[in-house]
DNA sequence: TTCGATATATCGTTGACCGATATATCTCGC
DNA sequence: GCGAGATATATCGGTCAACGATATATCGAA
């Protein structure tokens, strides 16, 4: 899994969002460093909603325009979880070797 | 910069190593969990001295075999401290965002 | 009325990754 | 002496996530 993906799920992690406000809080949870972009997003959304990792919570029409609210699933959550694990062992490896010079 | 290639720039941040040393270094590293193969290796190699972050420490003919060895430039160890440092804090943040539940 | 934000969607391209395959030599066990 | 497996490098083609660009439509603010 790589980097959007999992800052995807991530976003999803506290809350139901919609496929904007995952950007917005994607942006706001890297602290600007990262952007998704439209094009990254509505097709990993597409990717994990068949993987079973989200589903459409609800849909909503606000001001004319529609709004797919998508949540977490338990495997999704999961997922998110052990791949949370895998990136903090890397790290945690990472870290240790450098530190010895 | 996706895992296979950080595992790689950390294979080589000790000391120089040849190309089979890094795919045994690399699972050694993972405890066994992350294995490179040589299709992934061998394209990485190249794009990784192109970019300037290792380049040809030596070669040696050893058995008949040759083996190329690779060391980290300094551009290469700055990319790889900045890569961990990204990495971390990702890490940091969805750790702290999970444990809130 | 024009711009930027909000909101979703598609399209084509890129490029890292990956499995499979190939070659060649060495060592170990039988 | 022979075969298997480890050592070592290399290429090739396929896949798929990511990405930039673009499109559509509405709203509020300047």
């Amino acid at each position: 899994m790589q980097d959007p993906t999992f800052l995807i799920l991530l976003a999803l992690s506290d809350r139901p969002r919609h496929g904007y406000g995952i950007l917005l809080e994607a942006k706001e949870l890297s602290g600007g460093t990262i952007r998704i972009g439209p094009g990254t997003l509505y097709g990993a959304l597409e990717r994990l909603e068949e993987a079973g990792h989200i589903e459409l919570d609800r849909e909503e029409i606000e001001d004319g325009r529609p709004r797919r609210y998508y949540r977490l699933t338990r495997r999704g959550r999961g997922v998110l979880v052990e791949e949370t694990q895998r990136r903090d062992a890397l790290v945690g490896l990472a870290k240790q070797r450098l530190a010895h010079r």
